[in-house]
DNA sequence: AATGAATGAGCTTTCATTCAT
DNA sequence: TATGAATGAAAGCTCATTCAT
């Protein structure tokens, strides 16, 4: 493996962030998490900064890949809404460490979102503005909703669940749980069939 | 004013909070906002984290109460969720600096999510629930809603879109519309009239 | 006195620097030479670079006058030029610290000596020109000798017996001695008497 | 050639030490610019002290007898060291890095000074003693003057001009004129014949 | 002999906090 | 109370040197 150390340094990192927040961390943390001596970091690495943008630059992808697969496998808008939420906490689940920098560090920064809403992270956000406007063009969502203001909707909502959930000790409700009320909401609304 | 000068202290914090946030910011700059020297900071709060956590202590009480007064004002259910969620976005328009700190720096360490979302925040938060419960109670709300994950939701959402208007230079969508666009997903979904 | 530890410091970095060298020397060890806090340094120098470049700038000027002053006290031209090299040694003698800079780490980095031969340092050298063209209006000295290279001529070899002085154990040669015999040589050349 | 590969790495360390001085140079450019990797470098020196000090003495060699060289086919004592002033100031016209190193990178320390003043650099200095004790004893030259002092005045001239012309962006004055000038005031004085 | 990835000691610089005035 | 100069611990980063291949 040519770029097995590489890996090990972002893997390390993504824990450390996740343990200590960015600015906390110390880089000599995550090279003895990934094993290495300290400068090691810099041979794969131009700084702590980079480090966080790599993160967030090369992880996104089997993200963003593995939820378009969900997305691609369900049935009809609704399912495919119902796809990208539940797909989206199971990741919360399965991998706390990058969700809570996706959630917590992502936003650190104005910097960073100023750079990096425009990538990786804006194309994640869009699969949830395509499943509405396919779902609009089929005729099954609401025309007049804004697909820009829609996707930061759900996001919002569904990271706001995930990062109280990740912080929650005892975790009462399921993440299960929430994925179906989330989807209620969204999809008809709190008010009762008038 | 006995707190003039405390006052003034905590007013540059969120000032410089917002603009370089927690980390970069450094207590100098906030005693030269402030007008004072950096050690007379000292003999007001214990120390920098101090000054973040007295915030949200002391600046939320205001906001909760002209929220709920914004609340107190409406009709129906429906009129108190719009009300909070036109408060809000008015907030953030009106104030954001203090918008700022409760969208980014809020999220910043685990830490202060972990010591504050039992205080004056989840005050807030439950401003949400409470119009859910009073709607269910009156008929007008689906009962199967759980108000814990509702509020979150609604927050979430609320949230996403104001720390997205922070960054955005544009600002092609006005907060008003944002508002309604708000209200209507979380009021009556995204699935057309079934 | 206001100013007694900005320098305490510069003192102390002279006295450092002319020790390790400005490259090897740490800026902990100056501060401590001056019995302050590493940090205080940064008080009243920008970074170390800045603490040579403050060295050269102000105390060059001392320098400048009482040369200045030696000069003006000697009779003749090439009286003048005696004074010039004998009260240099004279200055090496005194104040050996600040001499090996001027000679060894003035040279250091180009960056350093094209930055800083336009200002105090090349007041200095024109002490040696002006006195070749009052000779030369005077009707002493030989009209064909370029004052740009005189200057050099004189400081270059004063410079190095001077430098060489400073590292030499033994000392066999006085710099009484050393002034009289540059003095013969440039006044008078090394041909005998043609 | 069994030493093409030392010859390359002194070369290039030459250029490097140079461009960047001695303590800017990083071992791995000085590799890089003699194509082998950073390793090779201590396969064949010691360490980056030991490149600096072989620069000296195997680099001084050829420049010694070449300037004997220059001397040796000299007629008059004056004709001997006007030959070797004009073959210093060609030898930095044709090799500045090699000139820079001697005039700059040498002082750099005085542990490189104390160490090395008495070995290839001292044999360099003693060629101009020579000139003069010969002139000396065929009557040609002032017996006053010390040869130790006149070796350091001559040099320390010279090596001034040569640093400044180095340095110096427009170059005005030509090492011809300079050289000129040099065995003018060294020869016969910057008094008007008496 | 040659490589170049890896090492880790060491340095400059920052800044929250203290304390003499 | 108020000041702001002084402190010194702490951390990011560099680079000479090593060593497994």
């Amino acid at each position: 493996m040519k770029n097995s150390k590489r890996e090990k340094i972002l893997k390390a990192a993504i824990k450390i962030f996740a343990r200590d927040g960015f600015f906390n961390a110390k880089v000599e943390d995550i090279a003895r998490q990934a094993g290495v001596a300290t400068g090691t970091t810099y041979l794969y690495f131009k700084n702590k900064d980079d480090l966080l943008i790599s993160i967030f630059e090369e992880e996104m992808m089997p993200i963003i890949k593995s939820a378009e697969d969900a997305i691609g496998a369900a049935d009809m808008p609704d399912g495919e809404l119902r796809a990208f939420i539940a797909h989206h906490l199971q990741l919360v689940e399965e991998n706390a460490d990058m969700a809570h920098l996706l959630q917590v560090e992502l936003r650190q920064s104005s910097k960073f979102l100023v750079n990096y809403s425009g990538t990786k992270f804006k194309e994640y956000l869009d699969l949830i503005s395509d499943i509405l406007k396919k779902g609009q063009s089929g005729g099954y969502f609401k025309e007049e909703i804004n697909s820009t203001l829609f996707k930061q909707i759900v996001f919002g909502a569904v990271d706001q669940i995930s990062t109280n959930w990740t912080i929650s000790k005892t975790r009462k409700i399921s993440l299960k749980t929430s994925a179906d009320q989330i989807c209620m909401v969204i999809l008809d609304g709190v008010l009762k069939h008038s």
